[in-house]
RNA sequence: UGGGUUAUGGUGUAAAGGCAGCACAACAGAUUUUGAUUCUGUUUGUCUAGGUUCGAAUCCUAGUAACCCAACCA
């Protein structure tokens, strides 16, 4: 009794090809350029080609496009290994587009043989202006009609370093007056005397993206090239060489990007964030890359789930933030520790409690029995939240008013007698009694509370330093607003606060997720030191109390 | 003004000529020692105009809108 969830279009492309034999098993890979870091765009990615092997008989190679060696760096080679495994993909090979240099090069002297490529003289403006546009045809180089031998001497002369960068290129012969602009005699290889991060100076031409990517999949025997609706032109290009190589028939499909509302994605968008000190590096707890989010508190499985939830198609879209945050909390609900902290603290006293004494209360640890419990101190002096208190109660109010009662949690039911504004008219101190039959787990009170409000014992609360995070823009698709994406920043992203915490998170570790009580889900931030505890806030609770006060 | 891709509630995604479904969001209620969780219910949709058909989101015709393509980037 399997549950009949529905197929995407690439599933049931990949079913239907089995199903008619064309393939046994299959081939998918995850090809990043390692110029940057990868971000929850490139997670759906990594989701879908890793699902994909998963679900069907095959497996997913990573692969590093690495033709460009100015922009690339091992840095980024090491940071996406990381991701895709935080995330929890295992790939079979890990590869390089740039082992591939040779069989690129061969393959270009095959084209050339077959009287399919040519080098060209032109300056990058000159080939500019040649190429025509959407609405003209382009115009045939002069130099399209070299001979053979001439362009295979050109070309190995390119190779061994004759020539500078940019005076010639090695083009495919194919249509200038193409309707598509990329069959217009795509450049296949240009002259770049620059220092690859894996083959050093061996080479000075490197191979453009069209006659490295699609080829490295037919290397791999990729069988299914899954990559973003920008690419569809490009296919055509890709099942040329192909044919004309007579190598294996990869085939590529697109699908189009995700887009998260309230973010940016695109590494071009992010690095401007990071150099112009908007966030405090890729990994700033705001961003949207992986390593971001996984500093900020997000879980693999709420990530995996989210890319699960969303789907895949062709059409253009934004997802709603909410969605991420909705698979954020149903994971982290089932698997937070529960422990109290206070962010914006009062003085709590109970005036009918023994000045010195303390008691070990009992509280539990997690969402089930499973988690245990723990105990924590209670005392005669406290810290509640400020926001708990309300001079002149709302309706609706269920926490403490003068003569309102509520519960302390796992501790005692306690009523406000009065309370102490300093000069400014500020209250700095609330006066309760509270109720000792009341006690937690052997309540003899039969005294019914509305609200239970959280705590910690002001003698033994530590102090934390912890970071509230809100959305990075203002706006729902930053992007396609007027002007610049970064004029609708919010400028109130990042809040830094000090709070009380109870002292058990003296232990606290990165493994772990907190749920502070009614507050939010925390982490540990690895900014902490054994004399400084800093706590990032993951994502706040739902607050159906915040809903009412805005009505 | 050429070529390509796409159009289903506020958002994302299903329905391969036969009940427009699911999730998020929103709203209402129940439970609750977290105004959380959980549970129950409600609202909201096939781009437009024609046509074919017993029957159209799906097929046909004509429109409309959005996105992509003129880097020695990927």
């Amino acid at each position: 009794m399997s549950e009949e969830k529905s197929l995407n279009f690439i599933e049931e492309i990949i079913e239907a090809d089995l199903a008619a034999g064309k393939y046994q098993s299959i081939v998918t890979r995850f090809p990043p350029e390692p110029n940057g870091y990868l971000h929850m765009g490139h997670a759906t990615s990594i989701c879908l080609n890793f699902g994909l092997t998963k679900k069907y008989p095959g497996y997913t190679n990573l692969r590093f496009d690495d033709t460009n060696p100015v922009t690339e760096d091992t840095e980024y080679v090491d940071s996406i290994k990381e991701d895709i495994k935080w995330l929890g993909f295992e790939w079979k090979n890990e590869l390089y587009a740039s082992d591939y240099f040779d069989e690129l090069y061969n393959f270009a002297i095959t084209l050339i043989r077959k009287g399919l490529a040519y080098v060209d003289d032109s300056t990058s403006e000159e080939i500019a202006s040649l190429k025509g546009s959407p609405t003209e045809p382009g115009t045939d180089s002069s130099y399209r009609s070299r001979s053979m031998d001439e362009n295979l001497d050109l070309f190995e002369r390119m190779k061994n370093g004759e020539f500078e960068d940019g005076t010639r290129t090695l083009r495919a012969k194919i249509d200038m007056a193409h309707t598509n602009m990329l069959m217009r005699d795509p450049l296949l290889y240009r002259i770049k005397h620059a220092h690859h991060h894996r083959t050093g100076d061996k080479w000075c031409i490197y191979p453009m993206y069209d006659f490295a990517h699609g080829q490295s999949d037919s290397i791999e025997n990729i069988t299914h090239s899954i990559c973003t609706l920008e690419f569809i032109p490009h296919r055509e290009l890709y099942d040329w060489l192909i044919e004309k190589l007579e190598i294996f028939p990869s085939h590529q499909y697109e699908f189009a990007r995700r887009n998260l509302s309230y973010t940016v994605m695109s590494k071009r968008k992010l690095l401007q964030l990071v150099n112009d000190k908007h966030v405090n590096g890729w990994d700033d707890p705001r961003m949207p890359t992986i390593s971001g989010m996984r500093r900020r508190g997000f879980t693999p499985q709420s990530i995996r789930k989210f890319c699960d939830t969303i789907g895949i198609a062709k059409r253009e879209n934004i997802v709603d933030f909410s969605l991420l945050e909705f698979c954020l909390r149903e994971d982290l609900n089932n698997t937070a520790l529960r422990v109290m902290a206070v962010l914006d603290p009062v003085k709590l006293v109970i005036t009918n409690y023994e000045d010195d004494k303390t008691e070990d209360l009992i509280s539990e640890n997690g969402p089930d029995e499973a988690y245990g419990t723990r105990a924590i101190p209670f005392s005669k002096e406290l810290w509640i939240e400020r926001e708990d208190f309300m001079e002149e109660p709302a309706k609706k109010w269920f926490r403490l008013a003068p003569g309102a009662m509520v519960r302390l949690k796992s501790a005692y039911i306690v009523r406000c007698d009065h309370f102490i504004k300093d000069e400014n008219g500020t209250v700095i101190e609330i006066q309760c009694t509270y109720f000792p039959e009341s006690k937690s787990g052997s309540d003899t009170s039969e005294i019914k509370v509305k609200g239970t409000i959280h705590w910690v014992s002001a003698a033994q609360a530590i102090s934390a330093e912890v970071r509230l995070y809100d959305r990075l823009f203002k706006v729902e698709n930053p992007s396609s607003e007027e002007g610049d994406f970064k004029d609708y920043i919010n400028p109130d992203s990042l809040q830094i606060i000090y709070a009380f915490i109870e002292p058990s998170l003296q232990n606290a570790t990165t493994e772990n997720r907190y749920q502070f009580l009614r507050k939010g889900y925390f982490c540990l931030d690895k900014d902490s030191s054994s004399e400084k505890l800093v706590f990032n806030r993951t994502v706040t609770l739902k607050d159906a109390w915040a809903k009412e006060v805005k009505k």
